[in-house]
DNA sequence: TATCGTTGCGTACAGTGTATCGTAACGATG
DNA sequence: CATCGTTACGATACACTGTACGCAACGATA
């Protein structure tokens, strides 16, 4: 597979010896949605880390190099998995409703991507998401929330979109590594969770005691919802008084 | 500094040729406060990604692996640079006043945190923080926070500075690249921003526009606050309601 | 004094992203 | 058809990362 074809006009073979003259030595297919479908795959099953440009470039049976004729950085392969997360968004349906259900979409498509793919968790709220998919959502939501009267000016709804975005950038990451977080997660139980109930039993810190102790009466899915909720009520609160 | 002093016992040089017995070449001093605050100095001046363990080792006259004795890896050392900030944070004074001016105050103190160390922005919201630092400033929140009646059950209060976590960790990190960012980021002038003005003239995305078109109307900070006032405004109604 | 366990840290390894550049294939020309 | 200049591919190589490993030097013990 990676071995050194004969070059096809090494002159000190004869012909029968050399490979065929369309020597390009089978340039196996490749392409962008390839690449991309490739670092998608690898980052679901592993993590983000695992996503190396040798990596995925051995993925496809190609050199590194390879990749950089398809992309000019790896940078760029990050904002190409990006759009791909928000394909699927796109593609989940139409988002229509009143103005609440439009931002309930938007929350629940963003979560749920963030669920599929774990490793758009660390790439949501660094680099701005402005690939063509991207566009495509942003732009349907808008232009579904602009359909209430009260979202006619335009400054109203980028606001409104605003702080929902930032409660679920926020929410979204901070729900990996809450305080008292889930214990299945094996970082939380062998590192921080026994650290942090021997810091809890010096006294010094009794308010956290008492959160700790009442850490598992609401569901991290019920937290998310409890805050969209009152992140709603903000915007509305904020509409209805502009 | 750097070159290889002749092992002080090698057999096969002569004792005129070895160095002198106390070889240890003088091991200055250095302990982990020297290395957090190399570390912050660093970020602030450059940023997250100039941080190397070697890079700060260089800084104190060490070589890599003398870091090693004071961490453990590499993460120990960001997380010691983000309980440091908190430290800062803490050292800022006092925090009281009403439910509202206590949140408002978590808000300033974390902004403007992430303002002079701008690489805190891509360390919130990833790992858990519970150094001391953090553990003493979130400690004094929730004190401040419950001296109010509405938040005498505990639930509520963390479920409010859940909300607002989130919120602030999302805008923070969102300040950064948002649609139509301040132009005075090199990397949106050059790159993004000529992309987006393409993409919007192609008339695929006459919402989107319409808000680049109006981004200037309001100030990031300005921003800011509106979002973190309709987020209290909507804790408010679930306090109230609750 | 000779030996040993401990401690500190330099060296080296396995990996990263990507600049560079030799080389192979091609199209145009003699 | 042979030759050449041009292009584009992608292997090699470079500068860098975090850190495992093992060696050298030390203090304590026999």
């Amino acid at each position: 597979m990676s071995e050194h074809p004969t070059p096809a006009s090494d002159a000190s073979l004869s012909v029968w010896e050399r490979a065929e003259p369309s020597a390009r030595p089978t340039p196996s297919l490749l392409n962008r949605d390839m690449i991309v479908r490739a670092a998608v795959a690898v980052a679901d099953r592993e993590d983000l880390e695992a996503v190396s440009v040798r990596r995925i470039a051995a993925e496809l049976n190609s050199g590194p190099m390879r990749l950089y004729r398809y992309l000019s950085s790896k940078e760029e392969l990050l904002d190409l998995m990006i759009d791909a997360a928000y394909g699927e968004m796109v593609a989940a349906g139409a988002i229509d409703g009143d103005w609440r259900a439009v931002l309930e979409t938007v929350a629940e498509r963003l979560r749920l991507a963030c669920r599929t793919h774990r490793w758009l968790v660390d790439l949501i709220g660094g680099r701005p998401h402005l690939g063509p998919n991207a566009l495509t959502f942003l732009e349907r939501a808008y232009a579904a929330l602009r359909k209430e009267p009260r979202f006619g000016d335009i400054n109203l709804a980028t606001e409104a979109m605003g702080i929902l975005n930032a409660y679920l950038v926020g929410a979204i990451r901070c729900e990996r590594g809450r305080i008292a977080g889930d214990l299945s997660d094996a970082d939380w139980r062998d590192r921080w969770w026994p650290y942090l109930e021997r810091q809890i039993k010096t006294d010094r810190f009794p308010e956290l005691a008492a959160i700790v102790e009442h850490a598992a009466d609401i569901t991290p899915a019920a937290q998310f919802r409890n805050g969209l909720e009152a992140v709603l009520d903000g915007i509305e609160a904020r509409i209805g008084r502009a």
